[in-house]
DNA sequence: TTTAATGTTTATCAATAATGAACTTATATT
DNA sequence: AATATAAGTTCATTATTGATAAACATTAAA
């Protein structure tokens, strides 16, 4: 079950985030581009005003982001962004010898995030910029590389939603997804064969943290036609990839303590 | 009229902020502090969960701040730091030639917000730090600096609230706060007697806009004792809060274009 | 100045969020 | 390891609350 009023209040501030908000949002726009009345969102504003999280020009009447926001960038960036940092230059470096898309992954609770990520260099390429993969765990070379080293009771809280069907070729059925899971497993790395994107082939290798926990993942993105015609062109991105996950595994060699978070 | 929920989301994604959020919080934490019903809270936990401004630990059940919220950080980075980054060499000025805390600050619809600031080096010294200030617009020198060169039905918005007693020289009756804010106006500079915090008097200069606009003013914080004391005290900060308040307001001479926000 | 459009307030009513109990899972203690 | 305790989750019920529509106010446009 959820707040609906919650929802719609995230909502809204997810759509000052998409558009650009630079220059205010009237209450009418708000209305028109999630469907809400205008005295109901009048209401919801009011209240996110309150807090601070918007506000609402005096002469103009249109709102903005507030600058509370900008205090959990803060607190967030602490966190976060030295590991995203460390794995920087691998990243590069399988960017550098495929030349194709890379990506570094890792989750929040059952959701698929990306950390960072590298475009394709070549002229025809798999372009799938930031595309939302929260509900793609299933899907993507990156998600199943971690869920198949997760506990089986972490498998089955992010697969117990429906597994949404992307492509022809994603896999829906939990059975067929439980034992291509294993597969990895016993392959250490995953593959994505178009079951996110038609005609994108993706190659992904885990990350483990100081507990031996999947804790995020690399995946190279190619045409699938390359794979196909260039036998040799798949060995070489699996290579490259399975040399820098190993190399920002360190990370928490070094720096990582007992009792953090990520117990997944 | 504001939305209970509302307020409850945001109240919660406030204690994530105010306390260190890092290693993750409890449900019953977030209960106890809030004084919520855990089935409720869970219910709204969930919901915010499910849009990504926080997730759960799958292992310890603990909830953390969702990486959504990061991006917010650096929207609004984008508007505000260049403003900010500008006036800072003017700020710490005032600090250098007085020693006292200096504050920059602005306002976002009717709240009171502080840009930067810095501490006083003396060891007797004025440590109000990140004091709350949201609803301390008719109590500070900031505060008053800006309130008073802007439009009567800008005023009037910002002070149709109750306006809180913080000390017993805070000016809480609407009539000669508007006298002083006329007052102010013809002398070019606001003043703080001990209106916020008891021993400490702020002189606040206002910064214009490049539409003669109040967008920010400076303020400097010392002891009321060594007002007292000390005649030209108060003539070398005056003099040095102004300064760098016409220095900063150069800021939109350059750089600000037609058509933008704070049409305060 | 009049009209149109957007924003704000209010009172009412149906929908929804809060409740508490039952249940499950995890943690602590013996 | 077994039990006890605490924390987290789910469910059905009911009262509260948020959505509604209409009236009102303000701003912008004609």
């Amino acid at each position: 079950m959820s707040v609906k009023s919650i929802s719609k209040t995230l909502n809204t501030l997810d759509y000052f985030l998409e558009s650009d908000s630079r220059k205010g949002i009237s209450l009418k726009e708000i209305c028109d581009h999630l469907g809400f009345k205008k005295s109901a969102a009048h209401h919801m504003l009011s209240t996110i005003c309150d807090q601070g999280y918007l506000y609402q020009d005096l002469k103009s009447k249109k709102y903005f982001l507030g600058s509370k926001l900008k205090k959990f960038g803060e607190v967030i960036d602490l966190n976060a962004n030295s590991f995203i940092n460390f794995a920087e230059p691998f990243i590069k470096k399988i960017n550098d010898t495929t030349g194709e898309a890379v990506h570094l992954a890792s989750f929040e609770g059952t959701k698929l995030i990306t950390l960072s990520m590298l475009e394709s260099v070549h002229p025809v390429r798999v372009d799938h910029g930031f595309l939302n993969k929260d509900n793609a765990f299933h899907a993507t070379a990156s998600g199943k590389a971690m869920l198949a080293y997760m506990s089986e009771a972490s498998q089955k809280k992010i697969l117990k939603v429906k597994l949404e069907k992307f492509t022809n070729h994603t896999i829906t059925n939990i059975n067929l997804l439980t034992n291509e899971l294993k597969k990895i497993k016993k392959n250490g790395f995953a593959t994505d064969d178009e079951e996110f994107q038609p005609g994108v082939f993706c190659v992904g290798y885990p990350i483990f943290d100081d507990e031996q926990r999947p804790f995020a993942s690399v995946s190279c993105s190619s045409p699938k036609f390359k794979i196909i015609t260039d036998k040799k062109y798949l060995e070489k991105i699996k290579n490259s990839v399975k040399f820098s996950a190993l190399e920002i595994g360190k990370y928490f060699k070094k720096t990582r303590k007992k009792g953090d978070k990520h117990a997944a």
